[in-house]
DNA sequence: AAGCTTTGACCTATA
DNA sequence: TTATAGGTCAAAGCT
């Protein structure tokens, strides 16, 4: 992450209020290419004002940016880094939004400093679970990874698994996912952390299809997520998000109805679930 | 029975 | 050329 700026995170992020809400950014988003090939990992960030300056992403480099200063909608804890999605509030109540970006530890001279990754983690189980209050705890949580995924990626998209492996670039093991709607190249890899947390959601490759509909859920994917967490490897990525990662409200208000609904039956099974493992 | 995940082996890119 | 790491394949097992 080390040339990877805020602004950077901010615009690959896939945050729809980023494309609906420009003067977040003081106006600044970024430049669209309109290519629509999928960029893998040799694709960079554009040069943007405030990512020359520093190998690694700093909360000081946070707080001396005007971007931030100037926007009345971000406030970084200083503390816990914690990067609430505020912007939502303007049509909707977010504050339930789980989700944290962070940026990911790296050696200052990983080779790796180009490659666009970033931390998607559940900020509302730290919140609540005082055991992720604790970094570096061994908490082991006995979760098939493929519940995990479903439960905290889901994007409306049905997605494959075709592989896991450790990496040793992360301690957490990596799952790889295809698109499985047909002829769609789209992949992404999700880092899950030991104790069930999702740390890193890759995306590689554009859909070439819209969303599947709702109504139906897929099977295997159990849940469906508002993906505005989600972050992109790629710029055409972000580029595609009229495509894959914006909800309209009449979708988000369905989604909602739908998910609360759903939430209990399927914790249900979850637990019925777990309990058959544990025996 | 179908569709899914798991996992070791294999392939490929890179230094 | 070789070693290493990351990515993919595919058979087996599970739900």
């Amino acid at each position: 992450m080390s040339s990877t700026s805020f602004t950077d995170l901010l615009a690959s992020s896939g945050v729809d209020c980023y494309e609906q809400n420009e003067d977040f950014l003081g106006g600044f988003y970024p430049e669209r290419t309109g290519s629509g090939l999928p960029k893998f990992k040799t694709a960079q960030p554009p040069p943007l004002p405030i990512s020359q300056a520093s190998h690694g992403f700093s909360f000081s480099d946070l707080l001396d940016s005007p971007l931030l200063l100037s926007s009345s909608h971000s406030l970084i804890s200083p503390t816990t880094g914690a990067f609430p999605y505020q912007c939502f509030n303007g049509t909707n109540n977010h504050s339930d939004f789980p989700w944290q970006l962070q940026t990911q530890p790296q050696q200052p001279n990983a080779s790796s400093a180009l490659q666009e990754t970033y931390a998607v983690q559940d900020l509302q189980k730290k919140q609540e679970d005082p055991v992720h209050r604790e970094f570096g705890s061994d908490r082991q949580v006995k979760v098939p990874s493929y519940m995990v995924v479903s439960r905290n990626s889901n994007d409306g998209y049905g997605w494959k698994k075709y592989g896991q492996k450790q990496v040793k670039k992360s301690e957490n093991p990596r799952s790889y996912f295809k698109c499985t709607y047909p002829n769609c190249v789209s992949k992404k890899i999700v880092e899950t952390a030991s104790d069930g947390q999702i740390t890193e959601i890759i995306y590689k490759g554009s859909h070439n299809h819209p969303k599947p509909e709702f109504t139906k859920r897929p099977s295997g994917s159990r849940r469906m997520f508002n993906t505005s967490s989600v972050v992109s490897e790629t710029h055409e990525q972000s580029e595609n998000s009229s495509i894959s990662f914006e909800y309209s409200d009449l979708e988000q208000k369905s989604f909602k109805s739908e998910y609360g609904e759903v939430e209990e039956e399927e914790e249900q099974l979850e637990i019925k679930r777990l309990k058959r493992e544990g025996e």
